[in-house]
DNA sequence: TCTATTTATATCGTTCACGATACAAATGTA
DNA sequence: TACATTTGTATCGTGAACGATATAAATAGA
């Protein structure tokens, strides 16, 4: 048995149980809004700036848009956003918020807080959360894959 | 817009990103053994400790029966695993390696410094790995549901 | 012993992720 | 203008994740 092959030496296994850990977390907070946790990415990307085109809104999660495109079709049938071709490039698929979608932003609102109980804990704190940021924020930056 | 429903504010998304972008560093690593990201955590799991039921490995990997079983399903079908019922409880499913599945070990034994390359980055250095290591237990251990 | 409860695993349905591929619109080039 | 290339999105297939539910074996309690 190889040190380097245990489970607790791996830093990609932490965060991949993190992850996960976190999106059932966002779970029970999430079902007041009827969203997902990616539907509800979508939505904080939407908020921010309406009327997005599909690849935009991908670039931004970074994920593809073969992973956007079905999340985007289900957020339509529940009325969350529109999709109409865009009339600069009309290979282009706009995404607006529906009334529906921007009202959802007001119930949202104390999620942040309520899931920042969940992160309380000894090792993270405000003072330090920002050094958490930036470590992250290298580490994705370096995990990026080269964009030409 | 509320400040803290902006992407670039939630610690949830980093996490996302980066725990997808390291299943991506590992695709063609483990390309050469022919397994995926889960499938190599489970391998990982079984090299430490062989033999072990299905709800053993689904516990390291805090992962739910459900997901880890059509997951040693198709490990099974790729010769790497094989699932028999427990004798001291016959309800149990007893995993062990195959000879390929051991031998694999082998063939993964530099993975780890190969994706130690990849996280090279600024803010993670040797020096404070082990610190980042802290914080990430600790905000599992804080994640993780109640087990009663 | 008989029945109720718990435990270990499996099945089903839905939603993600993502590689591979398709296709039409836009752009570049001869 | 004609044709090749690029770009934006969609489709398809596979493998996770996970809630809900099912089922049989083991255990507990009356």
């Amino acid at each position: 048995m190889y040190e380097q092959l245990k489970l607790e030496n791996q830093l990609c296994f932490r965060f991949y149980t993190i992850s996960r850990l976190i999106t059932q977390a966002y779970r029970p907070l999430l079902s007041r809004l009827g969203v997902t946790y990616p539907q509800y990415l979508v939505l904080l990307v939407l908020w921010e700036k309406d009327g997005q085109p599909v690849n935009d809104i991908a670039k931004h999660l970074c994920l593809e848009t073969n992973t956007v495109t079905p999340l985007l079709k289900r957020m339509e049938q529940e009325g969350l956003v529109t999709r109409h071709q865009g009339e600069r490039d009309s290979r282009q698929v706009i995404v607006c918020l529906t009334e529906k979608g921007l009202k959802l932003e007001e119930s949202a609102r104390d999620i942040p807080a309520e899931m920042g109980a969940n992160y309380a804990c000894s090792a993270i704190t405000r003072d330090n959360v920002g050094d958490l940021f930036q470590t992250l924020d290298s580490l994705t930056e370096t995990l990026k894959p080269e964009k030409q």
